[in-house]
DNA sequence: ATCATGATGATACGTTTGTATCGTAGCCTC
DNA sequence: GAGGCTACGATACAAACGTATCATCATGAT
């Protein structure tokens, strides 16, 4: 019959606190966070600032050191707090990964030029999204490989991935497609199997240079010289934007 | 003064018991395993059997799994062993993706056909090692992955990767050139920047059929249409060498 | 016969980790 | 002004983990 085996030892103040404590023991489901998507402001700050620390963790030390306690210290706040904001570790990475995901997706968007007019150029913008070529993009690379690698012996990470990056390589193909009927491609392409090859392997390139197993001028001229496969030579500035291996690490 | 603060308490057996740690005590660089290399049966043996177990807990599990004492239980033997075979944890996981290295060449080497007569055909068997055709390409497939999002995070891993994996697209790229020599390609190939984008193309699309995001048929499709690109379409009977997925989990 | 050594069992320590409370302060509403 | 709720602090605890011993039993050298 004893009610607590575990954390503080009951030792209460008064008759009310005694009373509220044994009401919320009868039920337990979920007092703390019930909207889960209202309370549009202080609460999801929060959440996003220990998501940040999840992520800064991930991406320094490697997924397998974040700890609850590093995760508090590192968002400067209490393990209490990451406690509130979160239903136990588990969900705490599973959110750090979507939230992620959604701001990757933002900065991306705003980083690929909005004028589709050349299809090659915004190929090349798409596909640098996938390329450490800032800090940002690095980091972000570094946190996505470990949940990448994680998901795969964890179905509720698997989906996140799943749900997410799905119809990137149908983009690619319908830009490569787009490209077909302007006439500006070598013709007897298969757009599907060329995105699919670009974008997996524009990816792993990216993991390498993140390894330094190779330099980012390196992984760029095998894009520019695939682009410039798929499509018929043309630009005629040469429009070089980063050819020279002038080694901009970070 | 105390010698001991941790471990067993001392409640010495015998004056040569006592002496004896104290010896030990002093001079502390490894006893243990100094040959390093010799002892060739029994010693390896030991050790490769606890790596495997490793092996096995971080594909099923993923590698933040991975505890002495799990390893110790899926390999049979005692916690101890497995700090008597190996330096610490840290030397466990490194010495079990070596030996997995080690290990996997040996497989893919003993796979692809020696005759080195079609190079498309020779191509074709290398990027197969990359897939997971088998149980045990897909086991390898999850362990690699596993270790390698770590090692961005861990020198000594990425060490691994790094002096292990590089010469495999220098060895695509001389096949592609082999084809070139033959006259058997499409003219106007940059051999590196093709092997470069397949190689990496080819493991990421690998890891998509890990996720179930992608089916088997569909990547080995894109592998085909991209080996039909390189190579002048010849090739008379569809040359299927190893579709049915004979699933040997190894 | 003694002793060193390698392999293995047994056990315990100190720390970290995830989680479970209990308590309180500030609201807001009746 | 009593009671409910949310946000937060403080603390505690069991389990797991990496590691550090000590003990024992072979076997082979001295």
């Amino acid at each position: 019959m004893e009610r607590s085996e575990r954390g503080r030892p009951a030792v209460y103040c008064s008759r009310s606190c005694q009373a509220r404590a044994y009401r919320q023991r009868r039920n337990p489901p979920a007092p703390v966070t019930p909207p889960e998507t209202e309370r549009p402001d202080a609460h999801a700050r929060k959440r996003r600032r220990i998501a940040e620390a999840v992520w800064r963790i991930a991406s320094e030390h490697g997924l397998h050191t974040v700890s609850m306690r590093k995760v508090a210290a590192e968002a400067g706040v209490s393990l209490r707090m990451v406690q509130y904001y979160f239903d136990g570790k588990h969900a705490l990475l599973v959110d750090a990964l979507r939230l992620l995901h959604v701001e990757n997706e933002r900065l991306a968007r705003a980083r690929i030029p909005s004028d589709a007019a050349d299809p090659r150029r915004l190929l090349r913008a798409l596909l640098d999204e996938f390329l450490p070529l800032d800090g940002q993009r690095a980091f972000a690379l570094r946190v996505f490989t470990a949940y990448y690698a994680r998901s795969l012996a964890d179905p509720a990470l698997a989906a996140v991935f799943l749900a997410a990056e799905h119809p990137l390589e149908r983009l690619v193909a319908d830009i490569i497609t787009m490209g077909q009927a302007a006439g500006s491609t070598v013709p007897g392409l298969d757009a599907r199997r060329e995105a699919d090859l670009l974008v997996a392997g524009i990816t792993g390139l990216g993991l390498d240079v993140l390894h330094e197993r190779r330099s980012l001028a390196d992984v760029r001229a095998v894009a520019d010289y695939h682009l410039a496969r798929i499509f018929a030579v043309e630009e005629g500035p040469p429009a070089r934007s980063a050819d020279h291996p002038r080694s901009d690490p970070a």
